[in-house]
DNA sequence: CGCGAGATTGACTGAGTTCAATAATCGTGG
DNA sequence: CCACGATTATTGAACTCAGTCAATCTCGCG
């Protein structure tokens, strides 16, 4: 059985739920899938009704563009909330590939709908950090816009190093990426050369190190000054939403 | 009084609503706030605790890099709802500027809580479109990251017209930008005088034809191509929402 | 008519790409 | 546990798209 909800564990770090919400969400998460690393959880283009909640393991959302050129759209961690875009479209827009094993829960968007329905106090708050996706959306939108190739690398790591934070206290300088260069260069819009010119001058300036696949922040102060980075996560301020 | 609300009206584009939600939509535009263009409607890191559906006119939102660079966030047109982030941040992620003059209507984050307590199935709505947002966003992020100068310029004149498409069913191929060159570079990550060179190589390619601040589209098909343009607005699939 | 914002154009520069070759690492089967 | 094939990382050199700088032009408006 269960034992809880990632994703019930996720909201309640940004505001208490009651047990009977916390138990609505946990049944989202019924359904259990494996997925290997590198794995097709979601095709682009194909017809879709399912979403997930990403219970384990690491998961990233790609569009490839008619030249054979991609662009990595999100990378996702226990407790997010992915493929949602086929709440609106019969197919699915982005493709969805495991970075690592994974475990997804898949459930129908009927099933979504039982629970907006129910829980309004839910539905506000997954309204609520849609918003916040979309504030981290257009902070990407403005590094890719406006930025260095040095900046938008810099911007990325912290992104991802408070990603993980947010669910893992435990996390403090280092993290492992999972991602190649190219990867890298796919998510923020250079070339894998171009990446790994940066990588390589960071680390020579001490702002970064790297052992194996893992990555330790040295300076991140000066990282978030040369990435023009914010952190969206931390100051969430959701008071004004209906108590539990 | 207030005749009708717009947001219900852009709402119903997709979804039919009952005599109760679209009387609780229009309770959020009972305050009008005339704004002149060029008037800064809000500022990024302004204390905020207000959010608006935008009634007449046009806005943009955009945020200024430490470095004076700029980018434009999204342009936004009658019946959207602008400056959702203040749902979650109490500073404003990003600035507001009227683009034309302009009527929005601000309503307190609390105005929403109630409708969304009262109206789950407006929550839902809300949470739903939220998503086609966030699509848009990821198809601006593809652009940006992987395609060029001229599919830039392709993509953002499509992704403009089809919008003002879903509210103006007048609208065929010609529509004002109201935006200037340098605008058109901050949306979309050029500089003012590389989007006029792009744009003079497609008035002269025979692709969009100009005359005061105008434009038409004369190969739509075309354009698409250029630009790896997908239209994300017409193609909805509500259906599993719950019914009226 | 003159002013000022925006558009246009040309010459030059440079950040990031492309191409290509080599080195390091990883996963896997024997 | 090790060798081998396949990724991935690294580096150099040449190239190119888009940026920078700066001058000129256009047009709406007071």
């Amino acid at each position: 059985m269960v034992t809880g909800s990632c994703f019930a564990e996720r909201l309640e770090k940004h505001i208490p739920l009651n047990e009977a919400e916390r138990r609505a969400l946990a049944r989202l998460e019924e359904t259990q899938r494996k997925v290997k690393r590198g794995a097709v959880i979601q095709r682009a283009n194909d017809i879709v009704s399912e979403l997930f909640v990403l219970r384990h393991g690491r998961v990233m959302s790609y569009v490839i563009l008619p030249d054979g050129s991609r662009q990595i759209l999100r990378v996702y961690f226990p407790g997010d909330f992915i493929g949602s875009a086929s709440t609106i479209y019969s197919k699915a827009p982005e493709t969805l590939v495991a970075l690592a094993d994974s475990v997804v829960c898949p459930f129908d968007k009927k099933g979504l709908r039982v629970l907006l329905e129910e829980y309004p106090r839910v539905a506000a708050l997954m309204f609520v950090l849609s918003q916040a996706e979309r504030v981290a959306l257009t902070d990407r939108l403005a590094s890719l816009g406006r930025t260095s190739a040095k900046a938008r690398v810099a911007a990325f790591l912290l992104d991802i190093i408070h990603r993980l934070r947010v669910m893992d206290d435990d996390i403090t300088d280092t993290f492992d990426l999972k991602l190649t260069q190219e990867e890298i260069g796919d998510a923020i819009g250079l070339t894998s050369v171009h990446v790994n010119r940066m990588v390589r001058q960071m680390e020579a300036e001490g702002l970064i190190r790297r052992s194996n696949g893992s990555i330790t922040l040295l300076n991140e102060k000066k990282l978030a000054e040369i990435g023009h980075y914010t952190d969206r996560y931390t100051e969430l301020n959701l008071d004004w939403l209906p108590a539990a």
